[in-house]
DNA sequence: AAAAAATTGTTGTTATAACCATTATTGATA
DNA sequence: TATCAATAATGGTTATAACAACAATTTTTT
């Protein structure tokens, strides 16, 4: 659906503006979506979030700081992020020998059959998708990393 | 910035989830950006939204309904926002005559005058995206509408 | 007209985000 | 080695989001 109909506004000054609404609208859309999603496994899209980040790591450990470093939204409180998810046994935590200050975080056996259950197939994503190509999904990510320029 | 070194996650299974990360890293960069923006007159971008929606109808009211249809995230609560935005004089509410479970909504000259100052000039648009050029904007839109489909 | 259904907006509650001060530890330096 | 700045993470507080129940009014049905 285009922008202008999704939100009734017809008149925008410029493409650039059209393309920020477009962006948060988009993205507001996509969260829901994965709210959606993760509903039924009791985690918010930002605790996805965080279990990703670690899979990407495992089985090494990652401290606190790369995960806010890593994270999609930077703004959030990794710590409560971490200790729910630790609540629920899908990470442990480990204060780090070398650097006591330090706070080693690891994915746990069942945090990752967690993700497992929750990843998308390549046939789902082609159904989520069904409005763009692979050329434009590619197209789109050279122009987002460009505006963040 | 690419989004791979943004978030320093080097593997996606494919272009689209790249995209659905990318587009949510980028609205929470532009979200960053518009609470700096807007802090210094001490309203959130929600708030700001809610604003636009306003001056856009002005002088006619708009509804509650109207405002949750046309707002970009629309999982917020309205009547709060509009609550907020009446303590500080930017609209004011009149409970509709024709149905008294409607409730009109009208921007004031504060509000107006608000929005006048927090407008970015063609010649801002420009420094902000210095990254992408009108052409890129444009393709960037169409494959945005395309994807919620 | 009375009852049922739909619309419109409000409010309470719980969870999460945002902001900022604070603690603990480490490493540098004088 | 005592001090100070930098680093890493935590926790209190306030604001906002998310969800759901609620109340008031209007519209539709019988």
């Amino acid at each position: 659906m285009s922008i202008e109909v999704a939100i009734k506004q017809y008149k925008f000054n410029n493409d650039f503006e059209k393309a920020v609404i477009n962006i948060l609208y988009t993205a507001s859309w996509l969260e829901g979506q994965n709210i959606q999603r993760f509903k039924p496994y009791g985690i918010s899209p930002q605790q996805f979030n965080v279990l990703r980040i670690l899979r990407g790591a495992s089985p090494n450990p990652v401290r606190l700081t790369d995960i806010t470093e890593r994270m999609i939204d930077k703004n959030s409180n990794a710590t409560r992020l971490v200790e729910k998810l630790r609540q629920k046994g899908f990470l442990k935590r480990d204060v780090c020998k070398n650097n006591r200050r330090q706070v080693d975080i690891t994915i746990t056996p069942n945090g990752l059959s967690l993700l497992n259950e929750l990843d998308i197939l390549p046939s789902e994503w082609s159904k989520i998708f069904k409005g763009i190509k692979k050329e434009e999904a590619k197209q789109l990510n050279v122009i987002l990393d460009k505006i963040r320029e």
